[in-house]
DNA sequence: AGGACCTTTCCTGATT
DNA sequence: CAATCAGGAAAGGTCC
């Protein structure tokens, strides 16, 4: 795990960080990495960046100027180690805020080296946490400290029983939904509302361990790190819209225990979801012709439920190639997911083909994407030179003269 | 409203 | 045989 200072990338928000190349801005460095070996002065520090609206009950009182980031000799903090309000919310219910606190008082607990931190990590909200399996906090904080906050989560998320209430969604939505589903799917029968939601809620949890994980928290701050953001990416919107639909979409059930015992990804996490239920239904009974196939009408149901409830425009500029690209460059969040071939040249290769597109689905909002499909429209950037092809290798892509971002010139590592 | 752009989806056929 | 590659065709979503 790489420490804050090595990344070289200084977070202050999600949507507002420092790229700080150590050769180029040793000051900064070392200041940073002198006084990281207290968390909670960085994880205040941070709270009180991120979340100046929100109360921060417990964790600490700043003077900080308006207008400029804090210098961190300039807080002061209550050093108390208290839990913060996460400790009476339901993990699912978690903010940002709730989760920095939480991490904050088991690494205070735990006397955990605040300097091993990675504050990328520390920005997720508490269904993207909800999600993370015991390996992968582990991954991510450490075996001591990924360990002690699997299991506060696990205890956490055991106090809160399974609830419909807790789905976040209103009783007039339950009904909704309810409604929407029953026509839907005549043939499954039960009592109204509650086997059958729970049917929808529980499989819609289903992606869990890493590649959602990897998704849902490299997503938020990925957008972030390109080094060129000039085509569109749309990083701000984009970060609180992926997390307030995500709680929606992908309500992991506080009963769904996460699997420990499966390091891979998951193939197709998403193979039972309601969606591909529904897919797979028309396209067995009925052959379509080529070419993309017409806009589900309202008797299709749910999807169109969850369609009619998302915002109305994804933000442009998630282009796959930066996608790919963000995940190449920074190999912290890899996790295995690709690699380079030939750093210098642009010469990569897919080491979890599905898992990547499953990322990428999920970046999307599209459950059923498959790397045969991301692949298509890998091969469509060949004729735009964005990139190259290599012949005979399996997985293995390069990019090409008109993609930028990927050189180590350009990236500083 | 319409067109450009960037996929997404499906398909057939070839290759590894 | 399964996975991947190649690329045509058609359509969707977003932006301007």
């Amino acid at each position: 795990m790489e420490s804050l200072a090595v990344s070289g990338i200084v977070y202050l928000h999600p949507n507002l960080f420092m790229c700080i190349p150590r050769h180029l801005s040793s000051s900064v460095y070392q200041e940073f990495s002198m006084a990281s070996t207290d968390l909670s002065l960085i994880l205040n520090n941070a709270i009180a960046n991120l979340y100046p609206s929100e109360s921060q009950p417990n964790m600490l009182s700043t003077t900080v100027p308006m207008g400029r980031s804090p210098h961190l000799s300039e807080i002061t903090f209550n050093s108390n180690s208290t839990m913060g309000s996460w400790d009476q919310v339901n993990p699912q219910m978690w903010t940002r805020q709730n989760v920095l606190e939480w991490i904050g008082f088991h690494v205070e607990e735990s006397r955990f080296d605040a300097s091993l931190l990675n504050m990328n990590y520390c920005d997720m909200d508490g269904v993207t946490l909800c999600t993370m399996s015991k390996e992968t906090l582990m991954n991510m904080f450490g075996l001591v400290l990924g360990e002690q906050l699997h299991h506060s989560l696990e205890s956490q998320k055991a106090r809160y029983a399974t609830d419909l209430s807790e789905t976040g969604l209103s009783e007039s939505e339950l009904d909704l939904l309810d409604n929407i589903l029953q026509n839907s799917f005549p043939y499954i029968h039960g009592p109204s509302l509650g086997p059958l939601l729970e049917t929808v809620v529980v499989q819609a949890s289903i992606p869990t361990d890493n590649t959602e994980n990897t998704y849902s928290y490299f997503d938020e701050y990925t957008s972030q790190l390109t080094p060129e953001s000039d085509h569109g990416y749309d990083s701000l919107t984009e970060s609180f819209q992926s997390s307030n639909t995500g709680s929606f979409l992908n309500p992991s059930s506080p009963e769904s225990n996460s699997s420990d015992s499966d390091p891979e990804y998951s193939e197709m996490p998403y193979s039972t979801s309601t969606k591909n239920f529904v897919k797979q239904e028309s396209v067995e009974t009925k052959k379509r012709g080529r070419g993309r196939p017409p806009k589900p009408r309202d008797s299709e149901g749910y999807e169109h439920f969850i369609q009619s409830k998302k915002s109305k425009h994804a933000p442009r500029g998630t282009h796959l190639w930066e996608f790919i690209r963000d995940i190449l460059i920074h190999p912290e969040q890899n996790q295995g997911l690709m690699k380079w071939e030939d750093r210098r040249d642009g010469v990569f290769k897919f080491l979890k083909s599905e898992a990547v597109a499953q990322l990428w689905g999920q970046k999307k909002k599209n459950s059923s994407m498959t790397y045969e499909k991301l692949s298509r429209a890998m091969r469509y950037y060949y004729k735009r030179e964005i990139l190259e092809r290599v012949d005979g290798r399996r997985l293995v892509y390069k990019f090409g003269k008109n993609s930028t971002g990927w050189r180590i010139e350009e990236t500083g590592y």
